[in-house]
DNA sequence: CACCCCGGCTAATCGAATTAGCTTTTCAGC
DNA sequence: GCTGAAAAGCTAATTCGATTAGCCGGGGTG
């Protein structure tokens, strides 16, 4: 029985692989031994089981996300930065759905998934810094655009748009609303 | 051995409580035949598996969020009836997190659930009509406002907002930056 | 060369889903 | 009120995946 070579990482990449083929119901520890040429219960080795492994998985796509992410938005700033942004989070949803879907309400105690939410978060910060807006109100205006983004991407895997409207049209939409509200005080009179 | 008087929609009523109370990975049908005082195969007389509660939950909770939603939004019009709107589709999914979850990104062809998916849908068509919206830009405010509001609530509910920025603050400034979008063009101005 | 740890394995347990097939309650219709 | 069928329960049995226990070989270290 040579051995497998495998390792936390390894076990990870394998179930990354599994969950973008499967989903996340797919996603078990027997497929991954499976994939990896190796028992069910060599895994535990590795990890402590099946919810540790989403724990790190969810570590590892946000750190992944908020690489790429922060290379996209890299040398650009303002406007640009923030359709950059937009862009290519929907783009990164859009491939790996799947992924989407264990990050967007991931939440541990860890300290390595928190390390890895900030890294993410930081890139929103680093975006939209570029519209001037200080204290709380770049708080509020990182986590609306956030908020937007995710959401919107949501919606698209989701029940939403049945509608025959083109849904890049409305994300040009919504990136417009985002791009003309981050200022340092909304305006706070009621459209019409 | 007297009849339990089941049916599906009291299966769903069940199956509802435990995901409120255990969530989506405590729902098996195993805790809700406990819950119904009936052994767990009795179920099969109702529903044909988990996977199809997992759908007709998924109705259920759509369609009581549209009722909900569309009872709070009686009455009102333009920026009154769109805080209304944003604060209930908030308080609801804080109110029952895991439904709010169930629900984000289900998606069936079945017409009983696009029937409940429209339903919903159509509150968020009332309220953004008010607007003064017509033809694709009704359509792509409506995906607009609701992608912000389950994305905040979602984000809300996992990794987010780990800043000790008051939350409530942070939506009422996604609600103003979304009254102050919800125009026929928004500007395409950039910010700054 | 002996030892010890690591990484794999097999066997076994457990719990939940699901299927098969039996029994009893209900209740519509005579 | 009696009767037969459908509905609604039940128990037994199967399957599958997670997980635990305990065994074993290999290889590097002292």
């Amino acid at each position: 029985m040579p051995r497998a070579g495998l390792s936390p990482d390894a076990v990870v990449d394998a179930a990354l692989e599994i969950l973008d083929a499967r989903g996340s119901d797919g996603l078990t520890l027997k497929a991954i031994a499976d994939a990896t040429g190796v028992a069910a219960p060599s895994l535990y080795k590795h990890v402590r089981g099946l919810p540790e492994l989403r724990r790190l998985l969810a570590i590892r796509i946000i750190n992944e996300t908020a690489e790429q992410m922060g290379a996209v938005v890299m040398g650009r700033a303002g406007n640009d930065a923030l359709k950059a942004y937009l862009t290519e989070y929907r783009r990164l949803a859009s491939q790996y759905p799947h992924r989407h879907a264990l990050a967007e309400r991931a939440s541990y105690d860890d300290p390595t998934f928190t390390a890895a939410a900030e890294r993410l978060v930081n890139v929103a910060y680093a975006v939209v810094r570029g519209f001037g807006l200080e204290g709380e109100d770049l708080v509020h205006a990182v986590r609306s655009v956030r908020a937007a983004v995710t959401g919107f991407v949501s919606l698209e895997q989701g029940l939403g748009y049945r509608a025959a409207t083109d849904t890049d049209a409305s994300f040009a939409y919504l990136s417009r609303v985002l791009a003309a509200g981050l200022r340092p005080s909304p305006t706070p009179s009621a459209a019409q």
